[in-house]
DNA sequence: CCTATTTCCTGGTAGC
DNA sequence: TGCTACCAGGAAATAG
């Protein structure tokens, strides 16, 4: 499913192709699921960014308004050159090009709406620091973290931080070595964790994110990512863990299958002043 | 305010 | 082979 290294590969793939372009004409199939796209013909794209999960190209200002279009993939959203089986949407382009989105699950989302006017939408609304970039705060994301409900739910919810979804949220949890289902982190996990996020995404993005088994993500040229081989749980459910050589287990939290190793991501607190991490931590230098 | 549950949506696949 | 049942899950809506 898109994360934000899928997003940002698609973001990084699509910028040429957009920007620039005044869109002529967007087709849709009519559903509920693509809000006012209309408002966004016969405008010229001025840049495209990304938030999180979701892409946002702003448009060129007129008079009296300030547009942008926010596009979030879903689970099997993305963009191609041609058009197939689970086009839903066609963006038709001044140079005569066309770009098509294909989302065979229809979980994908469009809306055109006034610059930085997220109330439709409570996520991108309350959507928390970019992971990646220097907004993200170690010792803001520790103090937060004493305090967090179940961990996984949590960064899930992308307030704590954007852009993580099911797939590295397990891998991040699986580095820091904290079990999904701990609260309360104490801050040398919390720091652990904070770097595991920074690090799984910043391999998954250079690596063109993850494409599943199912082939539902590809690139905008076609092409696959390649971050799946290197996942060390997700999907990996009775697999030997490469740190512990444990067994990789899959349960469900907050109704998402969520994979961990039992053996180096302990469900148990760590007691005051110890250091729950050193064996994760000993298990990645060696 | 918060948490838990349900809904959306359809291709792929397990099981018979 | 062909059928049914179920699973995947991000975010919003709903319920408590």
């Amino acid at each position: 499913m898109p994360e934000l290294p899928e997003v940002e590969t698609t973001r990084r793939q699509l910028a040429p192709l957009l920007v620039g372009r005044t869109i002529v004409r967007i087709e849709h199939d009519g559903r509920h699921r693509y809000r006012d796209t209309h408002l966004a013909e016969g405008r010229r794209v001025t840049r495209l960014d990304r938030r999180g999960k979701y892409l946002i190209a702003q448009f060129e200002d007129d008079p009296h308004e300030s547009l942008e279009l926010i596009v979030h993939l879903g689970m099997t959203g993305g963009f191609r050159s041609a058009t197939g089986r689970h086009t839903r949407v066609t963006v038709h382009l001044d140079d005569g090009s066309a770009l098509y989105f294909q989302d065979s699950r229809r979980f994908g989302k469009w809306a055109v709406v006034r610059t930085g006017e997220y109330g439709s939408m409570p996520t991108l609304q309350n959507i928390g620091p970019e992971p990646l970039s220097e907004d993200f705060d170690e010792e803001a994301f520790v103090t937060q973290a004493l305090n967090a409900p179940v961990v996984k739910t949590w960064l899930l919810s992308q307030g704590p931080v954007a852009g993580l979804g099911n797939i590295y949220v397990d891998e991040a949890l699986w580095r820091a070595g904290i079990h999904p289902a701990r609260t309360r982190l104490a801050p040398e996990e919390a720091r652990r964790l904070y770097t595991a996020i920074r690090e799984v995404l910043t391999e998954a993005v250079e690596a063109g994110g993850s494409t599943l088994a199912d082939h539902t993500y590809a690139q905008p040229n076609g092409e696959s990512g390649w971050f799946q081989f290197r996942h060390n749980v997700y999907a990996r459910k009775g697999k030997a863990c490469a740190r512990c050589g444990g067994t990789i287990e899959k349960i469900v939290l907050g109704q998402r299958g969520t994979h961990f190793c039992p053996e180096c991501q302990p469900h148990a607190q760590p007691e005051p002043g110890s250091d729950a991490g050193a064996r994760a931590r000993k298990g990645r230098t060696t």
